[in-house]
DNA sequence: GTCTATAGGTGGATAGAC
DNA sequence: GTCTATCCACCTATAGAC
């Protein structure tokens, strides 16, 4: 009986994971690479997550639930659509203001590879972000805050997560963090001012 | 003496790894699929290509030649900004639509575990790729053929590569070519319009 | 639930014959 | 320039003791 706070190790091991996976790819960390990190062996981390893919589904699952409570608190905290807008950005320059990736754009980036499960759970998490993208879009057009072009507003939200995640992964390899906010900025402009301005 | 045409064993190694990359990453191919792929061995492939990162340097430096290249020509095939930008699109969605990722972004997505050499590359490429888009969007403004926010063009070209990289990357795991297409075209409604229209 | 030990496979890379 | 043969490091995964 051990007197443990609360967070066992698999969650441990979820997060040591996730920060990695964040940085490499889920193809580019080891069990070693966790076990060495946590102070455990692979053979613990196997007990958890019998095979990697077990982890993997996990992994994205749990991402989601956060994000997607993460975009509730943003419904919730702000009545004004264009600071809901620009709060949802806000969580994307956390992720590269830390050195990583969206956990599922650097997943998007290895889908070739990865078992029918995992894909799913993909999919899933880019059809509630886009989802909720789309729904902030409406609820701005009724306000008169936001702007979007004539398509309707899937392809548009579509077009800002395609946008978002992209700008982190250019800001990897050039502009760093600054472009990351440049490239945002950019976005913003388009959609964040009144309809018809 | 061969008679073999031109091409090389070495350019046939090139083109079997370019795709491989586009489609699992430069961590996800090995030698070994290389050598099946063309009927020769893993050492033969060390003979020309001596590291793994040798061949992703040449794969790199080839592609942005490449790439560089088409943009040149588009230039002179079209005098009209506006078709130019649209031309520009249509290079990343020839990639997605052979169900492939544009060789930068994909490498760029592994790029904490690139080596310095490959690292440099990948700056190089997309800091003359936003800065071609960059000239694009001057002369469009001097035609009266293209708008773009406030900010300068350098910010607004980073955001249309980024935009592009990131509908690729994101149409993988969700919404596919026709995924690409809706936000490509969300992005032409924004910048391609008259100034002031 | 964590460990030791190890299996079984694949990775990049090299030596030397042809 | 391509081959056979091989090395060694690392990977995922499992069996079984504690």
């Amino acid at each position: 009986m051990q007197a443990r706070p609360k967070t066992g190790t698999a969650e441990l091991i979820l997060d040591a994971t996730e920060r990695r996976v964040q940085s490499v790819g889920y193809n580019g960390f080891s069990y070693a690479d966790i076990a060495g990190e946590l102070g455990i062996t692979t053979a613990s981390i196997h007990y958890h997550f019998p095979a990697k893919a077990d982890l993997g589904v996990r992994l994205i699952e749990r991402y989601t639930q956060r994000f997607l409570a993460a975009l509730s608190e943003i419904e919730t905290a702000h009545p004004c659509t264009l600071e809901q807008l620009k709060s949802y950005t806000a969580l994307y320059e956390d992720v590269i203001a830390n050195d990583r990736l969206c956990l599922c754009g650097m997943m998007a980036s290895e889908f070739e590879t990865l078992d029918e499960p995992m894909r799913a759970r993909l999919t899933e998490f880019f059809e509630r972000n886009e989802e909720w993208v789309a729904h902030l879009l409406e609820r701005g057009k009724e306000q008169g805050m936001l702007a979007y072009p004539g398509a309707d507003v899937r392809k548009a939200a579509n077009a800002i997560v395609s946008m978002l995640e992209g700008a982190m992964l250019v800001a990897r390899a050039h502009g760093g963090v600054a472009g990351f906010r440049a490239a945002r900025d950019v976005m913003l402009a388009g959609f964040g001012r009144p309809v018809g301005g």
